[in-house]
DNA sequence: AATATCTTCAACCGCATGTAC
DNA sequence: GGTACATGCGGTTGAAGATAT
């Protein structure tokens, strides 16, 4: 919510000495990006009221500082984030909330603003369609037991499409980086001896005795399990986590599409509701399931996925 | 094909904080 | 300590492109 609090004397100042001038706002254009690209390359940047000037771009300081900052910086990376990214961010939002640029610190060649951007166009939305509030518990349970082992899943799943690269470069960046027990996670798959590892699947699926593989001691302190020990919870499923969530996010999950059998995804092996005792835990639920064409349908929700994974992966 | 609606993300804004004098 | 200015941060906006009707 925007301060009515007036601007301060520097502001001020700084706001009428630019509506002096001209200066041009907007998108940025391929001349004035050269002007400000050539003038860093030769002087460094900082500075940035002056250094606007003296590159002759009709732009502010800050304008100048922002569009180097999140577009024009050579070691910017563009494109998808990716599912290793997209688990640190949520481990370390869970950690320190809205500080984007801390957390980009974390994320060598992402800005503050594209985190934020992806919280804010993925992550919330994802919590409207659930109809929770994003920084409510339930969906940072949601999060915690249905997004993250399943981008666990898919970072395991990149480690055996791509051997040689298990985590590359810049993923052990992100590892060494982060203080959290991302870490942990990140070197067990960096190994490039690491033992085959049991399918994840069944870490999605709440409603089963064995079904997450992060620890529910604290919403706010997601503890990931490495992988070494989530054989472990396999064997021994009442050592993980028990279902968190309330009746209403649970059965707006389980009307989504996490539950969807993919082709090339997450399997059937796992996940058979039959198998799962507390499917009807929650009388009021409407969801009924038929088995068509070797997929599971819930009627009339497939064509409206609350909880849609391939949007999250962006890849 | 035309229009409406939705989504994304670059860019902006106000404010807080840091720094030099 | 006070002032002026630069820088950084997080919230918000709106144009453009994508998708649905």
């Amino acid at each position: 919510m925007r301060s009515m609090r007036a601007p301060s004397v520097a502001n001020r100042m700084c706001n009428s000495r630019e509506d002096e001038s001209e200066l041009r706002r907007g998108p940025w254009t391929l001349e004035e990006d050269t002007l400000l690209t050539h003038y860093i390359a030769r002087h460094g940047e900082g500075r940035w009221n002056m250094l606007a000037s003296y590159a002759g771009l009709k732009r502010t300081g800050k304008s100048c500082r922002l569009r180097w900052l999140n577009y024009l910086k050579p070691d910017i990376k563009r494109g998808n984030l990716t599912p290793q990214e997209q688990l640190l961010i949520l481990e370390l939002h869970s950690k320190w909330g809205n500080r984007w640029s801390k957390i980009a610190q974390h994320l060598p060649g992402r800005t503050d603003n594209e985190i934020k951007n992806y919280w804010r166009t993925r992550v919330q939305r994802q919590a409207r369609q659930l109809n929770i509030e994003s920084n409510s518990k339930s969906f940072l349970d949601a999060v915690r037991c249905f997004w993250m082992p399943r981008l666990l899943q898919k970072v395991e799943q990149n480690c055996y499409s791509s051997p040689s690269s298990t985590l590359d470069s810049q993923t052990h960046a992100i590892a060494s980086a982060s203080s959290s027990n991302f870490e942990q996670v990140a070197n067990s798959f960096s190994s490039e001896t690491f033992p085959p590892q049991p399918k994840l699947t069944q870490y999605s699926n709440p409603a089963s005795e064995h079904s997450c593989s992060v620890t529910s001691s604290s919403v706010l302190s997601t503890d990931f399990i490495p992988i070494s020990h989530q054989t472990e919870i396999l064997e021994n499923p009442a050592s993980s986590c028990p279902p968190l969530l309330d009746s209403t996010v649970y059965n707006n999950l389980l009307l989504s599409d996490i539950y969807y059998v993919e082709n090339s995804g997450y399997g059937m092996d796992a996940f058979n509701p039959a198998s799962m005792p507390e499917f009807d835990t929650f009388g009021d639920s409407t969801s009924e399931c038929n088995m068509a064409d070797g997929n599971w349908v819930f009627d009339d929700y497939m064509a409206d996925p609350l909880w849609n994974m391939n949007d999250m992966w962006q890849v």
